[in-house]
Formats: structure tokens, C-alpha cells, sequence
DNA sequence: CAGGTATTTTAATCAGACAAATTGCTTTCA
DNA sequence: TGAAAGCAATTTGTCTGATTAAAATACCTG
């Protein structure tokens, strides 16, 4: 894994704790049976508390002992977060709700970069639409050149909130991509919809670039709902 | 500030890193430099910058010391930078990207809570409706009240990457208030705006909802373009 | 000049001690 | 009896010093 210590227990603890092997505001084990359960000192227990803390998942005070914050306290933008849940309880409903996420920020996005982005940063969509077209003949990876779209967009919008979506997209595609394939059956995505995005954007058409995008997720959330309602059944 | 010594360090730390005291990619001082600077031990230190990577703004290695990472990995929606980012560099650029950020997210989330809101979120809706009309006559916080409407309705959305923006609504329209305060010259909130958004998610109609809360920060954004347009003169 | 090796700098990890805060109990006094 | 003051126990907070591991640089050696 090639990770330091600390970087191990934060992983391990806080998978646990998503995982809700420790019940909400209950106190977890204290520093001291912390080290002795992962066999390390208390100074690389208490460093791993704290980035946990500094992500929200954990308080800790004197006498009251280390504890689990409620999740709505949980902060999900942190990639770290974001993949611990997705690992530990993928769901169609997890991925519906980030689904509709996507849908506030990437159409926007795509309407801003219609409108503000520089040539680089369109540079940069068209050459991540080009590794779509070489994946689709098998020259790159699909998923891999899927999110570099995404992201391009995301960062061509140059507002830095939505540009910091990128990562939170990229963690959560790379987890649900099994979904979602399952679901459709087609492993590629769909080229020419993407291109029609680039053009948009290219023509500096925002209106035209934020339609797209959100025809484009509505297939998505389409898919997903069919999705659910077969799992009911 | 009643807080204990690694906070205090992560928040003077954070803050000077934010407000550009030290370069990207440029070592900072030294773990020891830094406990000799701020007469702390080594164990404060250290769990101050821990805190600090796990957010986003630090990386150490031996012999490579304490860096500051680019700007793109911050994790913006972690309230506590999202402040140190406000408070030490406030201006109508950044506000403009924040209520474009809030033009994604909140019609998006009063369509959803129109669609699938529970009764008592619609009850606590109409609650922070009913404090915003306090607020008019005097006898409750304008801005609070505000807040709690907006993060009312962020929380109705029945998605958890909605409803955790909440915290990121409120933390930047705290800090920001006194720009658009200034700009239209009036304190309060239109009361009548809001309630025809939460009529509209009372009576289920997701479109409207959405119309509505778009109309509302479309205001906001055009008072914020005006105030970019007469900086510039 | 290339390749590997030694040096050196820095963070990473460990160990043990004492301080501070919080909680619950107990004792004392009205 | 009851309440307040004080005491004790527990847990994190903070400090110190020592050792280990990683990574960059400089230095050899072929």
C-alpha cells in the first residue's frame, strides 16, 4: 500500500467507522486500547484521531473519550470520505443521490465554460473527448477518459468550487462504474453525446452546453431508477 | 477562544497558508522551526499539520519538510477553510463563484424536496419561514433566519450531498453578508420570495420550486455582477 | 561520465511522564 | 435531609528526549 503508518490506521479506523462498526456518539475504544489493538504508539493513534477529526467523523475530549460524529457531520467531499462510503455501502440509492449532485453542478458548469473558458482549458475537454474516441477503439481506458471529460469541464467553468467537484466526481464514477455497466450492458460511453457537450461549449453557447449535460444525466438517473425499482421487486 | 493548543495551531497555521503566507510548493519551516515560532511541543505541531493535510493544505515527508499544496486540492467545502479562505481573502470574485456554486445546488435541492420532502422537513421549512417574518418585525436574527431557511430546505432535499452543503451555505453567506448587505442597501430578506419558494414546495410542484429559487439567486447574482462592474471604474 | 554508495536532513515512530479537564462520588456543614 | 464543596478517578492534552526510516544530496569508484 505503501503508506505510512498513521496513513494506515486513519484508513482502517475510519472504514470502521463508516462502516458503523461504532455506534454514533457512542465512545470508541480509548487512545490506549487503540494502540494496543493496532500495535502502535500512542502519538501515530492520536495523529490518525485527529486527521479523522479534521474530516469530521471523530471528536475526542478529556474524560468523555473519543467519539463518532453523526454523519450529517461526515465530510463527504472529502475524497477519502467519499470512497470509505462507497466502499463499505455502494447502493443505488448512494449513487442516485450522487447522480443528482452531479445534476446541480455539472450543467452549470458546462454553461459557465461555455462562457468563460480560456482556449487552454477547451484544449483540454477536446483532447479528453479525443481519448473517448481511442478508448472506444481500444486504445486508452474508457473510465479513464470518461472522468478526464468530466473533470475538464469542471475545472473550464473556472469557478473553484466547481472545479473542486472534480475529484468528488472521478472517486465516485471509479467506485459506482460497476453499477452503472451492470445496469446498461454497454461498457463504452456514448461518444457522440459527449462531443455535442464539446461542441456547445466550443460555439459558446451555454444554454445549448447546460441542456445537453442534463440530457445527458438524465439518462443516468433514468438508468438508475429502473435500477431500483427492479431491486424492489 | 476556548480551545486547546493543537486547534489554536491549526487555525493560525491554516489561515496563514490561505492567506498566501507561504509559497506553493515551498517548504515551510520546520517542524522545529515551527514549535520554536509558536512555543509549542513537537506533539502540537505535528498534530496540527496532520489536521491540516487531512484538509487538504499540507503534505510532509522526511527530509522534503512541510509543503503547501496548489490551491485545487483544498478542500473548499470543509467550513473551516471554506472561513479562513473568506475572512482573509473576501471579495466579489469569490462570492460570485460561492452563489454560482449555490445556482447549482439549491434549486436542484427545493425540486427534490418538492418531490420528496417528509412532513416535519416541510414543518421546519415553514418554521424558518415563520423567523424570517420575526426577523422583519424585529424580534429574530435576519441573517440566522435566512440561513435556516435555505439549509431547511438543503436538508428537505432527502440527499446527503445536499444536505451537507448546508454547512457550506451557511459558513459563506456569514462572512458574506456584509458585501451584499452593502451592495443593495437593504437588511433584510425578501420575506415574500421565500415564502412563494416554500408554497411551492408545500404544494409539490418541483418545477416551480425550482423557477423560484433560481429567480431568487438570479437577484443575488445580478447584484454581484453590478458590484464587480462599478469596482472595476 | 555513469552508477552506485555514503552522508545528511527531515519527518516518522516510540516511550514515558506530567498536566488539565471532566465526571462521579463523598464528605461536610447548614 | 439536602446541597455545596472538595476529592478521586479517568481520559485526553502536552511535553521531552531518543531512535528509526525515508529521501535528497554529495561523493566516490569503476
Amino acid at each position: 500500500m505503501q503508506r505510512n503508518l498513521t496513513h494506515q490506521l486513519v484508513h482502517d479506523l475510519g472504514l470502521a467507522v463508516v462502516q458503523g462498526k461504532y455506534a454514533v456518539n457512542a465512545a470508541l475504544p480509548s487512545e490506549a486500547d487503540i494502540c494496543k489493538q493496532f500495535g502502535v504508539s500512542r502519538s501515530a493513534t492520536r495523529e490518525a484521531v485527529k486527521m479523522l477529526a479534521a474530516k469530521g467523523l471523530l471528536t475526542s475530549r478529556p474524560r468523555q473519550g473519543i467519539r463518532v460524529l453523526p454523519e450529517a457531520r461526515w465530510n463527504m467531499f472529502d475524497t477519502e470520505v467519499l470512497g470509505w462510503l462507497l466502499h463499505s455501502r455502494p447502493s443505488l440509492d448512494l449513487l442516485l443521490e450522487f447522480t443528482q449532485m452531479r445534476q446541480g453542478v455539472e450543467p452549470n458548469a458546462a454553461a459557465l465554460a461555455a462562457e468563460h473558458a480560456t482556449p487552454e482549458a477547451i484544449a483540454d475537454i477536446e483532447a479528453a473527448l479525443q481519448r473517448m474516441a481511442d478508448a472506444e477503439a481500444g486504445f486508452d481506458d474508457a473510465l479513464d477518459s470518461d472522468i478526464s471529460f468530466h473533470t475538464a469541464i469542471l475545472v473550464a467553468s473556472g469557478n473553484r468550487f466547481f472545479a473542486q467537484m472534480s475529484a468528488f466526481v472521478e472517486t465516485a464514477l471509479r467506485v459506482s462504474i460497476r453499477f452503472t455497466n451492470a445496469m446498461k450492458g454497454v461498457t463504452g460511453a456514448d461518444v457522440d453525446a459527449h462531443a455535442e457537450i464539446f461542441n456547445a461549449i466550443r460555439k459558446r453557447n451555454p444554454g445549448l452546453a447546460r441542456k445537453r449535460v442534463e440530457a445527458l444525466l438524465e439518462e443516468s438517473i433514468e438508468l438508475i431508477e429502473q435500477g431500483r425499482a427492479r431491486e424492489k421487486t
